[in-house]
DNA sequence: TCTGTAAGCGTACGGCATACGCCTACCAGT
DNA sequence: ACTGGTAGGCGTATGCCGTACGCTTACAGA
């Protein structure tokens, strides 16, 4: 009947988006995503009720792009995870100043749970059910999310690494030393590394 | 010569920490530490640079409480493990509202360095070494900081629970299912299982 | 007692989220 | 073609925030 809105969520989410890979968490504001779509502050309010709001479209919008077909059956289930947890990391990694805000929208996000759905299918397909799958997933979504931040606010590796490697060597013997090698070890396969032993210990023992 | 400083970073971090298990992080500002203490917003200029600072601040007067001595010796270092990554959970677990600032500012942290240096010296006496060593720490690290989060800003368990035992069924099957188990799943046991296939990993295939 | 230094305070500015009320573009029914 | 009502979009104002800057004041050494 009256004016048709101009604006859709995703067209939403994707300036809020753009605002954030150019300024990054900091230079994200109402009246920034505002100005990127041409409009003022307060027409943002006809599509959302608050900032948070805004924040949980933009963590769905990032989220949404990861792909939750489950991998190829052909597979074992083990590299199925690791395409799952690999997926993840990599749709979140490429907007690195979202990284924040999926931690604290990520529970709320379909997207999310179609993620965690898939690696249950997986997980069930591997023949791991009950209680056990519940810690499972639950420890490779710690594992993930941990990993993620990580890499991204100050890693073990990167810039990080220099000043640790520079730490006293008689207070801190064991650091500078593994400082050295992690130098050594890109983030890939620090990242599988650690997935590996997580799958490691997830096949082994108890099952 | 002049006036003696009247507050200690102690004093400081502590009334940060007061405001932050009151109000929560949204109600940490200057203005509610002056109060706190008593003195004038701008007064916290003489002690901090800025907002981060005190934030830097309060993150190492939380890490601090962490007990970094090696556990007994008489223990296997498996345990000896598990004892640590408790020991980081509880204290950062016992103040909630500081989960988010110990992510940003944790690699500044000598206490954190510390509690690194210590699980580095476990695993040395368990005979990992070099760049399979920085793999475990940082996967343990991730495992940890991820848990610390889940459980705290939107768990598997607990009232999220409910939400997602509540999803519609025929699209999230094991979804629905796993939430039904996951009750019965306390946070403890779920955080010291996901660590138990993290080491089972870690002792196994590898080494 | 006097004096220099640093502690601590008050004011002010720009930016933030957002409540509220107005104007206006649009579509439906006539 | 005209008009009425609805909802989109905007401007203004309020009360937070962090913090720059300059003043006042308590103290320790002389």
């Amino acid at each position: 009947m009256p004016r048709p809105r101009s604006l859709t969520q995703t067209r939403l989410a994707s300036a809020a988006l753009a605002v954030l890979d150019r300024d990054g968490l900091a230079g994200l504001s109402m009246r920034a995503v505002a100005q990127e779509l041409g409009m003022s502050t307060m027409g943002l309010y006809r599509y959302v009720d608050d900032r948070e709001e805004l924040e949980r479209l933009v963590v769905e919008h990032v989220l949404s792009a990861v792909d939750t077909e489950p991998p190829g059956p052909g597979t074992s289930w083990r590299e199925q995870i690791e395409v799952m947890a690999r997926r993840l990391r990599d749709a979140v990694g490429a907007h690195p100043a979202v990284v924040p805000l999926t931690i604290t929208h990520r529970h709320r996000s379909l997207a999310g749970l179609r993620w965690s759905e898939t690696v249950l299918a997986i997980l069930t397909g591997a023949g791991i059910e009950g209680e056990r799958r519940v810690i499972a997933l639950r420890g490779l979504l710690s594992y993930v999310i941990g990993a993620i931040q990580l890499e991204h606010l100050g890693a073990l590796s990167g810039p990080g690494t220099v000043a640790i490697a520079e730490l006293p060597p008689e207070e801190f013997p064991y650091m500078s030393e593994t400082a050295r090698h992690a130098r050594k070890v890109g983030a890939d396969r620090e990242f599988l590394g650690g997935l590996a032993m997580l799958l490691d210990g997830l096949g082994g023992p108890g099952a």
